[in-house]
DNA sequence: GCCAACGTTGGC
DNA sequence: GCCAACGTTGGC
């Protein structure tokens, strides 16, 4: 029986879009728009439900790595910006009785004690098989395994 | 800024 | 359906 990812985790560059930023956004909550790639599409439309935990991580920065942690904030429904033409995310051949991008809102949960950097999760052995530290996995939603997450949470000095 | 790895597009 | 060209990601 194949049961579904129920743990995950989240790319984002912090100088477009911050774990602060997500701290201090109404309800610390956002939808997580703007992403157009299949894969990520479907874990977000197929797999995530509200309460799911997430890993949010910075990338494309000086210390890339997990900063906060997060959470799935509603069910799946239609990204907005799709049908919004003044939007980079705009997509014309989505059809609004038949959406193609569908999204999750994201509400930030807690800070860490310290972050979790890329450099530390690689020197960690009970890491090896995270997406993150795959060789060109660039998959901005994944899953990670609830073992993976609770050694991040370790690796951060959050106490259970 | 570089560049390897990857996803998407479009001509055929 | 193939695959070259192109755009993007993301660590370094």
């Amino acid at each position: 029986m194949t049961r579904r990812p129920t743990h995950w985790l989240l790319k984002s560059e912090p100088h477009v879009f911050s774990f602060d930023d997500l701290w201090r956004a109404k309800k610390r909550t956002t939808p997580w728009d703007g992403v157009r790639n299949y894969q990520a599409r479907n874990f977000m439309r197929d797999s995530m439900r509200a309460g799911d935990p997430i890993l949010y991580y910075h990338s494309s920065c000086d210390e890339p790595g997990v900063a906060g942690l997060a959470e799935v904030a509603s069910e799946p429904y239609p990204d907005a910006l799709q049908f919004d033409a003044d939007s980079k995310y705009f997509d014309p051949k989505s059809d609004p009785d038949d959406p193609r991008w569908i999204l999750v809102d994201v509400r930030a949960v807690r800070k860490l004690p310290r972050p979790v950097t890329l450099k530390a999760i690689k020197a960690e052995p009970r890491l090896a098989k995270m997406g993150v530290v795959q060789k060109g996995s660039r998959l901005s939603v994944q899953p990670v395994t609830a073992a993976q997450f609770r050694v991040v949470l370790e690796l951060a000095g959050v106490e259970e």
